[in-house]
RNA sequence: GGGCGAUUAGCUCAGUUGGUUUAGAGCACUUGGUUUACACCCAAGGGGUCGGGGGUUCGACUCCCUCAUCGCCCA
């Protein structure tokens, strides 16, 4: 059989993702087995896939698939997000290269184009998951605007506001002027600007006298109602009760005192525009102001400025300077960097504005859930984040849920036209609560209408761990069965506007925690440690990717850079390390399967010995992978198996068992080594799918529905594992000879003859795989040491390799000296803790007894190097 | 401005309740090698006073204080 001399994952993949999927190994349905359940964080319907999905991804199928080949009954629940706002200002754009304006559309029109566009779009993403290897449960593909998510939405809405957590209120909201709409504070992302600080006069009513503030929203003075000093301001005192005249519009509006005010800040005289700034607007609650709103939705300004009518803010803002400038008020500009919020969505700078919205109370269902985390009934992985969840939820605010938005659900709410209204999940519904309410059974549905927002997106992804599993519905089988969850893997950006809220929601909802652990993975960055983003144009294309390094790879390379939670400084060449990888797995399968098996020939001793190791190298390397994978560190989990594989298995393992040039291989060498590589293959599943899969089929004879992600994960044996330390010191014996032969200028293929005099703990068991590797010519245990030798040191053993005549004497002592300054050094510090009362005195028995050891060891060394040194000096 | 976290080899990071030989890994680097599984490879090797300072302890990369630098979150 020939194979090719290079992996080609393109070859494979889409196969056994086809195979996969034709039989229906994803697919999961309660049974008596322990489910193992994860539910995607769903990406936006309309997105595509970034190297943030790839990472996430990844870790969720290593997580699902582990679970599956351990007998769990694993489902991964996939779907996505409609993503009100961004999915919204997609379809308003498009619709504006069409000439069409969202304006000119009824609800109604406007949505059709919104699914067209959904539909068009939507599902890609999920798609591409498939090219990664992703096992989700494809049947249950869920979106949060799909029938059973929308009633979950509506009921949850109606059953808060009974319970009197729902509530509408007129409060100061982040109102983002180009989507026209209100947004959550956790959707402000606040940016560092150059901006400038006006110095602006303002006269005293009555006076000459003016007094000067300081604003970076010169604008935003039409809307003043007061100026404002700090009590405790003697530069001010003689103001107090006097009014000032807003310049322009030559408005009189009173000096009032508040200790809000820093002295030290600008000019220590603040203007107050309760419409325009939260700070005033608390300012103005306590001292009965007045507000003037002087901005439009769409941030122009209004008739209640007076002046600049309908041009935009900012604008106005350059054009009131002049103005300003002429009429003799404006008195310096400076030049200031200050922070401006702004949507994370549109961009557009926010307007903090008042308004009327619907919130929900958070108080409560934060306190339960920030329980949950802090006693670690929820877990946080790594956790470092449970801190920072702390700190939120402690300072939690109430969260603005409504959008004036159309894409999304649209609350629940129908108002009467005196201003009442009911909650109710249907028209039906409403206008019978609308008829008991107002004792009119006159009344139909033209009386009513319906409110005109939608609920944040958040408000039903906040549902997804419960909703998928219609929990919500009457029918509670898989909502028994799946939930909670157990485990949630996503980025620590939306640790608030997610996890908190699930959290929150399950116990709301359920009782109980929606997952039992959440692992965070850290945000994709570049090599220089930029974000990736479109902008920068700094983001590989995963697809692209996948197409140059195959799937494996990249999950490998992503894995590779990835402590939980940290920032991964993202490279190609860690994808094409994982590449490599895949290529030395199929390099390795390559020459097990080329042997020709000769079923008579005996099985060499050196085969012997080697498997007798790999198989408690292997029992060792599961049990550190099992404790990995407990622990959540799963890229340590993948070095486990990575170093097995390339050092322990091909440079050690296969070199010790591989058959001479063209000999054949004994068939006990070879039903073990083929039981190691299937067992190898099993271990890399999890991160491998694909590889592992063509050549688990490769390696033996499987039937029809048969797949390595449906074995069973090999298990720890529980050998002897003194056996390791027993290799690790033939190890260093084939060093030292191979260290010889580079000193020395001596080929491989010259065979070296190797005596050793037996120091403490020596080891003869591996001897043939010694002589082997080193290649040897014979080996021999000898009492006393060998004239005319190189020599070197395993552990308290002293290994001889005869030259003759080849010695350099001069530079065999100048070696061995190195080596017993170093001996010596150590044995210093060793006696200076075994010297020191208190610490024999004070530490464990065992730690003593180690330093013992220690000395032991290094005194046998230094007396066999002085030794060596003096014969050599002879 | 408030909070959180980080600082270990050229780079990216481990180091798990303080004690396994005077700190590990991967990549990169240096040297040698086309030995028929793999140059997407093999072998050998160099490289760190664990950010600075102070303290606790018999013992500190590990605990405490302080300074510096960086990052993140929040306002």
């Amino acid at each position: 059989m020939e194979i090719a001399s290079k992996y080609n994952p393109s070859a494979t993949e889409d196969k056994w993702y086809k195979y996969w999927m034709d039989n229906e190994f994803f697919k999961s349905v309660p049974d008596e087995r322990e489910p193992y359940t994860i539910v995607i964080p769903p990406p936006n319907v309309t997105g595509v896939l970034h190297m943030g999905h790839m990472l996430n991804n990844t870790i969720q199928d290593i997580l699902i698939r582990r679970a599956r080949m351990m007998g769990k009954n694993a489902c991964w629940v996939p779907g996505t997000d409609h993503a009100s706002i961004a999915t919204e200002a997609k379809v308003v754009n498009k619709l504006k290269g069409e000439g069409i304006n969202k304006t000119d559309l009824t609800r109604d029109n406007f949505l059709d184009h919104a699914w067209e566009w959904t539909d068009k779009h939507g599902g890609i993403i999920l798609e591409q998951l498939k090219k990664l290897g992703a096992s989700c449960d494809w049947d249950r593909t869920c979106f949060t605007l799909d029938e059973e998510r929308s009633d979950a939405v509506i009921k949850v809405f109606i059953e808060l506001y009974e319970k009197g957590l729902i509530y509408r209120g007129i409060r100061m909201v982040n109102w983002d002027p180009s989507a026209l709409t209100a947004l959550s504070d956790e959707e402000v992302i606040y940016k560092e600007v150059e901006s400038k600080l006006y110095y602006l006069r303002y006269q005293i009513e009555g006076s000459d006298e003016f007094v000067t503030i300081a604003t970076t929203r010169p604008e935003t003075i039409l809307g003043d109602t007061a100026v404002c000093v700090n009590p405790n301001d003697d530069r001010f005192k003689h103001l107090k009760g006097k009014r000032v005249i807003v310049p322009l519009i030559n408005r009189s509006i009173p000096i009032i005192e508040d200790e809000y005010v820093d002295m030290e800040f600008g000019t220590g005289c603040l203007k107050i525009t309760p419409s325009h700034d939260i700070n005033d607007y608390e300012i103005g609650m306590r001292h009965n102001l007045e507000s003037i709103d002087i901005l439009n939705d769409n941030g122009t300004l209004s008739e209640a400025a007076q002046l600049y009518v309908g041009k935009d803010r900012f604008d106005v803002r350059e054009e009131i300077e002049a103005d300003l400038q002429k009429a003799g008020n404006l008195v310096k500009i400076e030049n200031y960097t200050n922070k401006v919020g702004c949507s994370e969505r549109t961009g557009a700078v926010i307007e903090p504005k008042l308004s009327t919205q619907w919130f929900l109370k958070m108080q409560e269902m934060a306190s339960t859930a920030l329980d949950a985390v802090m006693s670690d009934e929820v877990e946080f992985h790594p956790k470092k984040f449970k801190n920072v969840y702390r700190h939120w939820m402690e300072n939690v605010k109430d969260w603005c849920i409504s959008r004036q938005l159309w894409w999304g659900h649209r609350i629940p709410v129908y108002y009467l036209s005196n201003g009442e209204f009911v909650v109710a999940e249907n028209d039906e519904k409403a206008l019978a609560a609308a008829k008991e309410k107002t004792d009119n059974a006159e009344l139909t549905m033209a009386d009513l209408k319906q409110d005109e927002d939608v609920l944040d997106t958040w408000a039903s992804s906040w549902l997804w761990p419960i909703s998928v599993f219609d929990g919500f519905g009457d029918d509670k089988t898989e909502i028994d069965y799946y939930y909670p969850t157990n485990d949630l893997v996503t980025g620590h950006d939306i640790i608030f506007f997610w996890v908190a809220r699930m959290i929150m929601a399950g116990y709301e909802f359920k009782g109980k925690l929606p997952f039992k652990n959440v692992y965070f993975t850290g945000m994709v960055r570049d090599k220089q440690g930029r974000k990736m983003s479109k902008q920068l144009g700094n983001s590989p294309d995963p697809l692209d990717l996948m197409k140059q390094y195959g799937a494996d790879g990249v999950r490998v390379g992503m894995l590779l850079c990835s402590p939980a939670g940290g920032d991964l400084l993202f490279d190609d060449s860690l994808t094409e390390q994982g590449r490599n990888f895949a290529n030395k797995i199929w390099n390795a399968f390559r020459l097990v399967k080329g042997w020709e098996i000769d079923t008579t020939i005996e099985q060499p001793e050196s085969a012997k010995q080697a498997i007798e190791w790999f198989d408690a190298k292997l029992d060792q390397t599961i049990e550190t992978m099992n404790s990995h994978f407990d622990k959540y560190r799963i890229s340590d989990a993948l070095m486990t198996v990575y170093t097995v594989f390339w050092q322990e298995f091909s440079s050690w393992y296969l070199e010790a068992v591989k058959p001479a040039y063209q000999k054949p291989l004994d068939a006990a060498t070879y039903k073990a080594t083929s039981e190691f590589f299937d067992k190898l293959l099993r271990i890399l599943h999890p991160f491998m799918p694909f590889l592992s899969e063509e050549l688990w089929q490769a390696l033996e004879e499987r039937k029809e529905g048969e797949s390595i992600m449906i074995s069973d994960m090999p298990t720890v044996k529980g050998l002897d594992l003194s056996i390791i330390d027993q290799f690790e010191m033939l190890k260093e014996g084939v060093g030292g000879v191979r260290t010889i032969r580079k000193e020395k200028n001596i080929p491989i293929k010259d065979a070296l003859s190797l005596s050793i005099l037996e120091g403490d703990g020596f080891s003869a068991k591996f001897n043939a795989v010694l002589s082997k590797l080193a290649n040897l010519n014979e080996l021999n245990m000898v009492s006393e040491k060998v004239e005319g030798a190189i020599s070197f040191m395993v552990r308290t053993s002293e290994y001889f390799v005869p030259m003759d005549g080849l010695i350099d004497v001069d530079a065999e002592i100048a070696k061995l000296e190195k080596e017993l300054a170093h001996q010596q050094g150590f044995l210093k510090g060793v006696m200076k803790k075994l010297g020191n009362e208190r610490f024999v005195g004070s530490a464990p028995e065992a730690v003593v007894a180690k330093e013992k050891q220690k000395q032991a060891d290094a005194e046998a060394k230094i007396k066999t190097l002085t030794d060596s040194i003096a014969n050599l000096k002879k």
